[in-house]
RNA sequence: GGAGAGGUGUCUGAGUGGUCGAAGGUACCACCUUGGAAAGGUGGCGUACGCGCAAGUGUACCGGGGGUUCGAAUCCCCCCCUCUCCGCCA
């Protein structure tokens, strides 16, 4: 949620800001004036709760001193009617608040390119070169079907469609994978690491923004009411919903000391409505792996920390050689709740296509606000703190990537040195 | 899953219908005292929202929601959570 304070002091700037991202200033209009009719109802019913309450103390008084109050009683009585009736409109009138609030999208960053979807991305810069070979590269299934990675048709017995079995030298290089991400995260760059639920409750999916929205894309488990999480991002930010880094029970937040999690999950997606689009192999897959980064930072340092977030998440592919570009999002492709973000792409030469790995993003207070989640400032005041959130990164595509990179004309995958230690050889040997 | 106990501010712990945003202690901050510290003394010390240029002031909050009442931390109903015992189980 923006915060309602921008549309009340600031409602030209804002309308022209949320119109990059396809706004319509009449949605923010529908705010603007339901924030004056909520307060002029708060002042009114506050008003009629002070007279009750002070009428209640002078009735009490009296009853003690054996006056009559019934009429006084009959008075207050209708003063609390009266408070009711203009309790209900104030409840309407908050919830019509609240639903426009949440439709309306994070303010996109000044500098981030305007425009209506990815075509109008921005590359920002590349890693390395794109690989040539003296041979025809094959794709990730059918180098894993040489390889003897994947099982695809059990996976579709055993659940459906888009939940592949990897197995063997690929289960392996998988494994690998996640032990080389989370200790570059932990070892060099100050993270963390933890191991949460992979299951949450109903107010950790609003917290971060998955509901009410997008429930069509969640796996639910009705005799709970509990959600399968699509994300790391899910449980680790939610971990410090409703709480207050203090310095005493949670770390202190400065500009200098930001708060750094990390943690490996499974991540699972229902797709709803994307069949056909790249679902190819392990593409687009309903369960999947992934490495992810979150941050609670000082307000001040938020964009700061975005720029070293994408270089955290780059580390990763720069250690394995992997030839990636990086793209700066523009403000009609940017997810809701992003004020900046930068994608990051790894060459499929196979696939001959970019295959998006991680997404770093700054949602500034937007999050924040509907997590309620604070600090105390450097003047002992709670304010709500800045989150960031990025892959470090998510492994199928990882995987694809490497395997189509890194594959001899036998078929075989060299293995990348850092990984080497991980994994325990130095290639992928070809089966069949 | 069954039975019982309990959820009050940083913590501890009083309060069972009115003057209670809530005693006392503790922690924390400032000052006094001291050569310095401890002990002791004095004062301050919750959050959110509204109004106000501000000082300030009002409202709400005693696990959550609803009800009774002129008035609820206190009475009633529902829910959640924690602890103990039993059962089950990696």
């Amino acid at each position: 949620m923006i915060d309602i304070k921008k549309i009340r002091e600031e409602f030209d700037a804002t309308v022209e800001a949320l119109a990059r991202r396809g706004v319509e200033a009449q949605t923010i209009a529908k705010a603007r004036d339901l924030d004056i009719k909520r307060r002029e109802l708060i002042t009114e019913s506050e008003t009629l709760k002070q007279q009750r309450n002070s009428a209640s103390k002078e009735i009490g008084m009296a009853a003690k001193a054996g006056q009559d109050v019934s009429e006084a009683k009959a008075k207050v009585r209708a003063i609390g009617d009266r408070i009711a009736e203009i309790e209900n409109d104030l409840e309407a009138v908050n919830s019509d608040l609240r639903e426009t609030m949440l439709m309306i999208p994070n303010i996109p960053a000044p500098e981030i390119p305007t425009g209506p979807d990815s075509s109008c991305n921005k590359v920002v810069r590349f890693n390395g070169e794109e690989p040539k070979f003296d041979f025809e590269p094959l794709d990730h299934i059918a180098l894993g079907e040489k390889l003897g990675l994947f099982d695809f048709p059990r996976g579709v017995k055993l659940t459906g469609t888009g939940f592949p079995v990897i197995m063997g030298q690929g289960a392996r290089l998988q494994r690998a994978l996640i032990q080389y991400m989370l200790d570059v995260h932990c070892r060099d760059q100050g993270y963390t690491e933890l191991i949460p639920p992979y299951i949450v409750n109903t107010a950790s999916m609003t917290g971060t923004g998955q509901l009410p929205k997008f429930a069509e894309d969640l796996y639910h488990s009705n005799a709970d009411d509990f959600w399968l999480i699509p994300t790391a991002e899910v449980p680790v930010t939610n971990l410090y919903r409703d709480d207050i880094f203090d310095g005493i029970k949670l770390p202190k937040i400065t500009k200098d000391n930001p708060v750094k999690l990390t943690a490996y999950t499974p991540c699972f997606r229902r797709e709803a409505g994307s069949a056909g689009k790249m679902t190819r192999g392990m593409l687009r897959v309903h369960q999947f792996d992934k490495v992810e980064m979150v941050n609670f930072v000082h307000p001040e340092t938020s964009f700061e920390q975005l720029e070293i977030l994408v270089t955290e998440a780059e580390a990763i592919l720069k250690g394995l050689g992997l030839h990636y570009r990086i793209l700066q999002l523009c403000s009609g492709d940017m997810g809701f709740s992003a004020s900046k973000c930068y994608d990051i792409e790894l060459w499929a030469p196979g696939e001959k296509q970019w295959l998006e790995v991680s997404s770093c993003s700054c949602f500034t207070d937007f999050q924040a606000r509907r997590l309620n989640c604070r600090f105390r400032d450097e003047n002992g005041k709670t304010q709500l703190v800045h989150t960031l959130n990025g892959s470090g990164v998510a492994l199928p595509r990882l995987v694809v990537a490497l395997l189509e990179q890194f594959q001899q004309a036998d078929g075989s995958v060299i293995i990348p040195e850092v990984l080497r230690p991980y994994f325990g050889a130095d290639k992928l040997e070809v089966v069949k």
